[in-house]
Formats: structure tokens, C-alpha cells, sequence
DNA sequence: TATTAAATTATCATTTTTCGGAATGAAAGA
DNA sequence: TCTTTCATTCCGAAAAATGATAATTTAATA
């Protein structure tokens, strides 16, 4: 199913962990060694480290496995801890179910930008950006609230050391008119884009700023043209603010949470 | 605690992913580094190796790394997996014959309610719900419950960020209302809805805690209302607490069945 | 802005694990 | 009882992890 061809011993390890917590029944060895296509006397040595660490273990009177205690508290504390830490994504899914689009949370990394969270509404329709994708920036929202938020000199560079891709008839490929562009975004604060990467897909979006008004990333709305018009995305941008304006408040902030804080430092 | 002179790769990585997961906020790798005396050109290494697999990510817009998509939802199916084995299920089907309704065990992932196992007494009657499946936070007792365990200022952040949709005429839409509720809910440790998401529908939901009080899911009942009033349900509480008792008991025990096949096959 | 401290990445010889074929013991089924 | 399947142990070659050192980048501070 998921094994790539070099698999590191980790890899092998999360591999029959989530086999044996995907079954309902207990596993014997000979089932994991089939499922993940491992050699036996291989599988058992594997097995054997995990239960060693009490991440397995055996089914009373029996040699098949379940998860064992170890897995079992450190899942609770882990999604304790994703609980604690999920308000990003409830903002965001909550800005997507208001608008009714998919919505995304991108950060630019590399002159490239990358998703990190995204939100689908209802049917896969407009662009899909699935976290951990990268989109360029010259012809992506996100990449032009970034570019415009860099010190004039350092955005001309930049501009100039990008390769402009066309990818479609209005992807912005002339220097001159992107920096006119970004001009403009710096300008109100938040950025449109036109069909400029993808054929038939339009968006906006809003930048998340951190208390001392750096930017931490942008979120953003992508939307197929024939649902709504480049001039009709203008009614997202006060809701994506709205929300932007809340991430920031939730996404950095030390997360006071302090849940019996268990386990703590000692 | 946790370091033996001989640590191997794999214990390393689940001590780090168990420290990110304890921690209630974002950890730096020196952080990291310091907690578990790691090299910190190691514990660079090993976190890398652990966010390319997902299981450790980087907060938005920071360097510090919380608890990955990959080990989340592993660790619901492990949580899952944990409460499904014949043991345990049999203490569900226990409480479900005392009580006579249908009882759910249910835990929190991504904001919302997923169940992981649950026992129907009669014919599907009441509300079903079947492992897998998913509800919303704000109607359900168990997302009450969940919240309700948040620190007060995380609790109201969530709240505002949640959306509260309408799905009956009982359901809580207001924010202030709603932390009333989970005020009222964190101080008498259970809680209680009121045809809130379905219409006649009551039920009410108890904390299954670890030994150091942390959530691990919850445990409730779902009953038609021509049934059981909604006043009625508090005589479901002791014995739902009761087998909360002894499911949190057993849980990090070393039972477990393994031949009986838990749940039979649907 | 200049300076300093800290964090991160890179390199690499050494040590430690892993790997899985072959062989053997144990248990289930005929 | 016999046969087949599964569980387990051994072990040398191959691969990976390890962490010191050093170079580089980034953040903090003056």
C-alpha cells in the first residue's frame, strides 16, 4: 500500500503500528509480515523491539498483537496535544464554511510557496491546494502579499531573479507589471489573482500578521470562475480578514493551555 | 526518566514525539535537545526524520514543531484500536445492557466527535452512532466534555472559532451560552444534550480519564427522547461513570483478548 | 546599522543496527 | 501420527546512525 522502496527501519516500525491499530482483531505475526510484505524472521525482530518498548503487545494467552500500553498513552497525549493545537484549523474551517469555498493557509518558503492547511468545503472543484504542495509566487495571492511586503529594493530583485512562468494567457510574466502590481497589493493590503496559474481558477487573499505586524503567512481562497467572477471575490476579503485577524491572535500564541499539565516538567 | 545508556534510533524518536506531545506548547529542537540531553546536530537529524514523516510538523510560521497530521491520526486509531479489543468492549456491552441504550465510546480529532466503538442494545432506534463517524463539538456530550477540560481562555478562543451551526431548535448557536454550558459542564464533570443535533434525541456522556487525569475519550448514551427525558438521563450517570472507572483502569493494563474477535464482523 | 550570540546545516570516521537467508523448534490440522 | 504452517534463533555482510568538529545562517542586541 504505502511502503516506498527504501524504507527506514521508522518507516517499518509507524507501518506495523498502524496495521495493528487498523485491525480489529488482533494480529499474529504471519498476517503482519503478509500485509506489509516483510520477510518473517524481519518481522519478528521488528515486533520484537516494539513490544519490547511496550508500543505492542501480546493478546493474553495468545501470540497475536495488539497496541500495547505505551502506544496507547502516548496516543491519548497526543491527541490531547492536537486538541490544544487544532483552533488554527477550526478558524479556518470555520472562514471556509462561511464563504463557502475552499480555503488555505500558505506560507512562502524558498520563493516558493507552500500550503500548510487547507480546508475543502464540499466537492473537489476549484484548485485543490493540499498541504505540503508548493505553487510559485509570481502568479499566486500569497506569493504577491509577500513580495509586496519586502523593502522596494529587495522586491525589484527578487522580481527580476524569478523565472516569471507563463502558465496561462494572464499569468503576469513582465517585471515591469508585476512590480506595478505588487505596488498596488502593498497598497490595500491584500492580493487578487486573475486565472494567473491556473486556467478557470481565480482567488484572493489576506495576510496573517503576527503582533508586531511581520508577516506569518497568508490565507487564502481559491475559487473556479464560473462559481465566482474575479470582480465578485472582493465580498471574501472582509471575512478573510476577520479571520486573519483571529489566527494571528491564535496561531503563535502560546497556546496557554495547562490541561492538568499532566506529566509536566518535573 | 527516559534515557537508558543504550537508546536506540526508535526509542529516541518516540521520546522525542512523546515530549512534543507533552509539551502544551510548540517546542524548539533546542528544546527538545535540553529535555531529552540530545547532541543538538542529533536532535536536528532526528526531528528532520520526523517531520518528513509527518509526525512532528512546525507550527505556522514559526520554528517550533507541534504534533504532526501522521501521528494524529495514528494515534486515533490506535486510541480506537485500543478501546475495540474484547476486554473493553465487553465492559461497553455491559453498561449498555444495565442501562438498556445504546452506548458510545468517542474521541476528539480535528474538532470534531469521531466514535470509535459503540454497542446498540435493540434495534436502531435511537441515534446511531456507528464507528467512524463523525459530529460536530458544540451538540454533542462528549465535544462538551472536551472542551469544557480546556483552560478558560483556550475554551473561549475555540468557541468563537468554532462554527456553531443550527441543526435543531435546541441547539446552542450562542457563544456566551455555550461557555455557560461548559462551565456548568467542567464543574460537575459530565454532560448532558439536549435534542441538540438530532431532533429527539437526548443524551449524555462521561470523561474516560487516564491515571493522571488526562482525557482519553468519552463514554455515552444516546436515547429518543419518547424514551428517556431528558431529566430521566441522570440516572444513566453513575453507571456510565462507573464503567469509565473501569475502562480507564484497564486501559493501560496488560489484558486483552485476542481469539474472541472483539465487536464481531458487521 | 554593527556586533555578538545562537541556531542550523554540513562533513565524516567510527560504532552500532539492521537485514534477511538458512536452519530449527513448536503448534495446529488432517 | 504425520504434515504443514508458523514462530524463533543465528549470524556475517551491508547499511545506517552517531556525534564531534566546523562552517554557515539567522536572530538578538547594542
Amino acid at each position: 500500500m504505502q511502503q516506498l522502496s527504501t524504507d527506514g527501519p521508522l518507516d517499518r516500525a509507524f507501518a506495523i503500528i498502524g496495521y495493528v491499530a487498523s485491525q480489529t482483531r488482533a494480529a499474529s505475526v504471519a498476517d503482519i509480515a503478509a500485509a506489509l510484505t516483510l520477510p518473517l524472521p524481519t518481522a519478528h525482530r521488528l515486533i520484537g523491539n516494539l513490544e519490547q518498548r511496550g508500543l505492542l503487545q501480546k493478546a493474553v494467552g495468545t501470540k497475536r498483537y495488539v497496541v500495547g500500553n505505551q502506544l496507547v498513552t502516548l496516543s491519548a497525549r497526543v491527541i490531547g496535544a492536537a486538541f490544544r493545537t487544532a483552533r488554527r484549523h477550526a478558524v479556518l474551517r470555520a472562514v471556509a464554511a462561511e464563504i463557502g469555498e475552499q480555503c488555505e493557509i500558505g506560507v512562502v518558503r524558498d520563493n516558493v510557496v507552500a500550503y500548510v492547511d487547507s480546508v475543502r468545503v464540499s466537492q473537489p472543484q476549484g484548485l485543490q491546494f493540499n498541504p505540503g504542495e508548493a505553487a510559485p509566487l509570481h502568479c499566486t495571492s500569497t506569493g504577491k502579499i509577500y513580495m509586496s511586503r519586502l523593502p522596494e529594493r529587495a522586491r525589484e530583485k527578487l522580481c527580476r531573479a524569478l523565472t516569471l512562468t507563463r502558465y496561462t494567457e494572464t499569468t503576469i510574466v513582465d517585471v515591469e507589471r508585476l512590480m506595478e502590481v505588487l505596488e498596488e497589493t502593498r497598497k490595500r493590503g491584500w492580493a487578487k489573482t486573475n486565472e494567473e496559474y491556473v486556467r478557470g481558477v481565480v482567488g484572493c487573499a489576506v495576510p496573517i500578521l503576527s503582533p508586531d505586524r511581520e508577516l506569518i503567512a497568508c490565507l487564502g481562497v481559491s475559487v473556479p470562475v464560473a462559481r465566482v467572477s474575479f470582480t465578485e471575490l472582493d465580498r471574501f476579503i472582509a471575512p478573510l480578514q476577520n479571520a486573519a485577524e483571529l489566527l494571528s491572535e491564535t496561531i503563535l500564541q502560546a497556546d496557554e493551555d495547562g490541561t492538568s499539565d499532566a506529566s509536566g516538567e518535573a
